[in-house]
DNA sequence: GACAGTTTTGGTAACGTTTGCAATAATCTG
DNA sequence: CAGATTATTGCAAACGTTACCAAAACTGTC
C-alpha cells in the first residue's frame, strides 16, 4: 500500500531527487540521456507525482475552485461544463462544488476552497450575502463573481462577468409589448440574488416606459426550481386572469408554472404566454419550446476563465473588471402576438 | 499576500505550534484556557489551516474523487448532487470531474485524483474501457464503480453499485408485452458501456420469452444524449413503422426520439409508445410526461457512499461487494394500452 | 516536602515535493 | 593544456502541517 514517491525513483535510477524533479518538470538543464532514464524508471515503477506535495512547495495547484447554487439546473450543469471546458484548456482542474443555495454552506465551501490552496475561485450565481465573502478575500486568492454581480452603488468591488440582467428585464418587456401584451406579470422572489432584482427592476422599468401594467408575483424563498415556479403558478392562476403573459425569472420557474397551467388548464400560449430566462437544453424540447432570453454559457464560460486567469498571473492588483454579455431572445412556441382585437388598453 | 500560519499563531499565542495544532483539533490533551486562547488568536487573524499541508502530512484528505460521464445529463447531475449530500455527511468533500465520456479524459482524471491523493474514488457510469483502470488502482486507492459494472465473466474483481440493469431491461419488454405490444424496437448504442448491454440484454431475453419481435436500432458511438436520440430517431422513422413501441435506453435518447418523432408526425403515444431509463426530473413535464424506468439516485447514492466509507476505514481488504437496485417503473403518458383489436402477431 | 502520577506542553522529525545555491563535469578558447 | 564558460548534478532548506516522544508543570499522598 506505500505509494512510491519521488525519493525511491531517485534511488532506482541512481540520481538525486532533484535531478528526479527536474526530469518530471522537464527542466531545461538536465541531460536528455538522465531524463530518459528518470522517465523510464518512473513508468516501470507506475510513479504518480504527490501533487499536495508540490502544490505546497511551488505555492500553487494549478486548481480553480467553482461554487455553483445548484448542480440539477442545467443551466449551472452547463455554465460548469463550459467553464470546465475553459480551466482545461488553460491547464487548470476544476474543484466543482455546489452550494445548495445555502448560504451557510456556501461560506463553508468558499473556506474549504481557500483552505485548499486553489489558485482562483470562481463563484457562480452566488446570492447577495456571498459577495462579502468576494470581499473578505481580496488580496488573498483571485475571485470572479460569475452571472450575478453586486449593484453599481454596492461598496464591493469585484471581478464580475455576467449577463446583463437589468437589459434582459428591459428586452422582455420589449418583446412582449411588441407582440401586443399590455397587461403583464413578473414571476420572481423578493429576496435573494441581485439577479432578480435587476431583471425585475429592468422590465418594470421599459414595462413603464412602454405604458404596459405589472402584476408582481413573488416567492419569499430565493430559489429558480420548476417546484417554486409551481408554488408561483399556484398562487397567481387562483384569481381571474387580467393578464395576457407572463414573464418567469427563470426557465427553471417558467417550466413549473407551464406544468401547473397544464395541470389547471390554461393554454399556453393561447389564453397566456410565457417568457423564460436562461435557454436551458431541455426547454427547447418539442411540447415544450418555451420562449426564452438565453444567456450564452460559452461565452459567458470564456469572459469567466479568461478574466480567472489574468488575475492569476497578473497577480491581482486591484483592479476590477465588469463584464456584461446581452441576452438573446430565442423565439419559440410559448408566447404569441395578440390580435388588434384582443389588445386591451393597459390597466394603470 | 503572506496567508498566516500555524506558526504565526504560535508565536501570537505565545505557545509552540504543537500546542497550536492540538487546540485546531480539539486534542483531548490540551488545557481548555489554552485552546481558547489559540482559538481567539486564530479568529482575530482569520487563520485558515492549509489543507494540502495538513493531508500531506496526516496521509489522508477528507476528500472523495467522483468522476461522471456527463454533467449536463440531468441523471448524472442528480446522481452526483446525491453523492455530494451523502459525502457532506459522513465529512468528506467531493472533487468532482467531468469525463465528457471520454476515455483518455477519464484516465486523465483519474491520475489527477489519485495524485491529489484524494481518500477514494467513485467512478460513475463508466465506459468499459474504465474498468481497467479501477483494477491499476487495486491495493492503491479504495474505488468504487456506480452505475456500470463489468460483466459476471469479466476479470476484474471491484466494488459495484449500480442499478439492475438486466432485470431492467427484463421490465422494460414485461411492460410493454402486459399493454399489448409485440413488434417493437430497442434504441441503444453497439460500443461502450456495459449499462446499454446489460438493459439490450435483458430486453431481448424477456422479449424472447414473451414471444415479442425486436428490431434493435444502435448508434454506433456510445452516448447518452438528446443528440444521439435524435439520430437514432431519424435512422428509425425513415422507413415504413411496422413496431408499436420503442424502450430507449436511456431518457435523454428517447428525450430525442420524441423531439424528432414530433417534427416527422408520429403521434405518440397514439401511433407508437415510448418508453425510457432513468427517470430524470425533466421527463416527468408536462406535455412530455415520459413514462420510464426509474433508477432511484439517492439509495444508489448512499449505497455507494456507504460502501465507499467502509473501503476506507476497513483498509480496502480485497474484499469486491456488488450491490444491484431495481429500478422501479414510472407510468405516464408515452406508452399506452394497444386496443385488442390492433395488437397483431408477432412477426418472428 | 519528596515521590509518583497525571496533565499539559514543546521539540523535532516526518510527509513529498520544489528551488536556490554550490559543486562538479563537460566543453570551449586561445 | 590552463583557464574560462557552460551544462549538469546534488545538497539542503523551505512549504505548513501532524505525530511521536520527552520534558515540564501541576496534583495528590504519605
Amino acid at each position: 500500500m506505500q505509494r512510491v514517491t519521488i525519493k525511491d525513483i531517485a534511488r532506482l535510477a541512481g540520481v538525486s531527487v532533484t535531478t528526479v524533479s527536474r526530469a518530471l518538470n522537464d527542466a531545461p538543464e538536465i541531460h536528455s540521456e538522465t531524463r530518459d532514464k528518470v522517465l523510464r524508471v518512473c513508468r516501470e515503477q507506475g510513479y504518480r507525482a504527490n501533487l499536495l506535495a508540490r502544490s505546497l512547495s511551488s505555492s500553487h495547484s494549478n486548481l480553480l475552485g467553482l461554487v455553483v447554487p445548484d448542480m440539477a439546473n442545467p443551466f449551472h450543469a452547463a455554465l460548469a461544463l463550459n467553464i470546465e471546458l475553459c480551466a482545461q484548456e488553460a491547464g487548470y482542474q476544476l474543484m466543482l462544488c455546489s452550494s445548495r443555495r445555502d448560504d451557510q454552506r456556501l461560506e463553508n465551501l468558499f473556506d474549504f476552497l481557500y483552505s485548499q490552496r486553489v489558485d482562483g475561485i470562481l463563484l457562480s450565481s452566488a446570492a447577495d450575502g456571498a459577495f462579502a465573502l468576494a470581499r473578505r478575500c481580496l488580496g488573498q486568492v483571485p475571485c470572479v463573481l460569475l452571472g450575478a454581480c453586486p449593484s453599481e452603488d454596492s461598496p464591493l468591488r469585484a471581478n464580475t462577468v455576467s449577463v446583463d440582467n437589468y437589459a434582459g428585464g428591459r428586452m422582455a418587456a420589449e418583446y412582449l409589448h411588441s407582440l401586443g401584451h399590455r397587461n403583464v406579470a413578473y414571476l420572481g422572489h423578493r429576496a435573494g440574488s441581485s439577479t432578480h432584482a435587476l431583471r425585475h427592476g429592468g422590465f418594470l422599468s421599459a414595462a413603464a416606459e412602454l405604458g404596459m401594467s405589472v402584476e408582481t408575483v413573488s416567492s419569499p424563498f430565493p430559489s429558480s426550481t420548476i417546484e417554486s415556479g409551481s408554488r408561483l403558478a399556484r398562487e397567481f392562476l387562483s384569481g381571474p386572469l387580467s393578464q395576457t403573459a407572463v414573464f418567469a425569472v427563470s426557465d427553471a420557474v417558467a417550466l413549473g408554472f407551464i406544468q401547473v397551467a397544464d395541470e389547471l388548464g390554461v393554454a399556453i400560449p393561447d389564453q397566456l404566454s410565457i417568457l423564460g430566462f436562461d435557454g436551458i437544453e431541455y426547454a427547447a424540447l418539442p411540447n415544450i419550446r418555451l420562449t426564452t432570453l438565453s444567456q450564452n454559457a460559452p461565452r459567458l464560460a470564456q469572459a469567466a476563465v479568461r478574466l480567472m486567469l489574468e488575475l492569476i498571473d497578473g497577480g491581482d492588483q486591484g483592479m476590477y473588471t465588469r463584464t456584461l454579455i446581452t441576452p438573446t431572445v430565442i423565439r419559440r412556441a410559448t408566447c404569441r402576438a395578440l390580435e388588434p382585437s384582443e389588445q386591451v388598453p393597459s390597466e394603470c
